[in-house]
DNA sequence: TTCTTCATGTAATTAGTTACATGATTGA
DNA sequence: TCAATCATGTAACTAATTACATGAAGAA
């Protein structure tokens, strides 16, 4: 029953566990963004300016100002309330994996397009997958040899990671398939014969109870 | 430079590439969602709704009223322009996947909370897994056996699926071995032991040129 | 004949993005 | 000392969701 708009969100509690694990500026956060918490809730940069705001109104969350010369900033810090209200959270149940695949959209829509515009969605796939295995690689090696950020939450970092690179190995393998399967197809998609073998490895699976 | 407010987006167009398919009410098209489509651009229901009137506007499609009783609906039908919007649009560069993930975010932030609530999100993802690989299965079996809607879009739909089932089977294998990797954490997870032997096969990893 | 579910939308609200603005710092 | 880049936000706008409303059809 707290006034509206200030609601908590998903967003809203992922900037508090980011002040679980220290105290940021919101600038800080955003950059944050770029590196984990990105790959799993993508958002604006600024919507990150918006919700420790929310966090301070509810008291699990204080907001200090600092200066760099005239300039102000601002820093946030978790509360105990906050931590209280993050270990809440923690508890209840959560939505699963939401994707959303535009090249893959086209790729769907293929047969009203020609063969080379469906290699070309599948080549920037692949291209997205290459790109994603370099950066989970480098931050691995990083944790390896010592050097990553917050090493004491290496556990769960590992956990989430692999999770991460499993799935841009499983795109990219996918897409390696794909640009095979399709090159097969005639100059009109919409003529091309279905690749059976693939339907008919996945019809004949066990169902797991 | 459209006038503003009806331009189109993904979302359009991926009810234009529906109607490339067959004319729709949006009723049906809405029910489409839940299928192939939703799994690739979900959206609201209510947003289904609207952004058909922009391809009218735009000359895309075609909108005429039919009725029960007295009751009136709409049915869409894609025109020649529309066709050739449809063309242009898989020709041109779109975006990989985006991934937003809630009960991963709460694996994440594990450290903050306590083992059974980690070992909960896991159990979540994999009775979500479990589901989506259900649906797979039963849908490349119609396939298989002849009775799948729209059999001449096979082809364009065994490449999606394979994506699709993939994707399923990855979250699965993932959520087998982070139920045995977190059983084996502390009641505390802060003090849990980084999984190793998983980073240091992503770091080994050699990076394709 | 009444209840439930399917069918067909609209309106109000919220969440999220793009565009803009400007101070500080660094490097050429 | 000027330009470029980093740091720190705000405001305007757009996209998307939730909640609501109501007719038709089928089941009990």
């Amino acid at each position: 029953m707290s006034s509206r708009g200030d609601a908590l969100n998903t967003t809203t509690y992922a900037m508090l566990g980011m002040l679980a694990v220290r105290s940021w500026t919101t600038y800080e956060l955003a950059k944050q963004m770029d590196r984990g918490l990105g790959r799993l809730w993508p958002r604006a940069r600024s919507n990150l300016f918006n919700e420790p705001k929310k966090l301070v109104a509810h008291g699990l969350a204080v907001a200090a100002q600092e200066y760099t010369g005239r300039r102000a900033r601002t820093v946030y810090t978790i509360t105990p309330a906050g931590r209280g209200a993050l270990r809440a959270w923690l508890a209840t149940p959560g939505q699963g994996p939401v994707l959303e695949f535009e090249l893959m959209l086209k790729i769907f829509f293929a047969d009203h397009g020609s063969r080379s515009d469906a290699l070309a969605a599948v080549a920037h796939i692949r291209e997205w997958a290459r790109e994603r295995n370099a950066e989970n690689v480098a931050i691995a090696r990083g944790y390896v040899a010592g050097t990553g950020p917050f090493p004491e939450r290496a556990a769960v970092l590992a956990v989430v990671g692999r999770f991460l690179t499993d799935y841009a190995d499983m795109v990219g393998a996918w897409a390696d398939w794909a640009d095979a399967v399709i090159k097969d197809w005639p100059e009109d998609p919409a003529a091309a014969r279905p690749a059976w073998a693939a339907l008919e490895q996945i019809a004949a699976r066990r169902l797991a109870e």
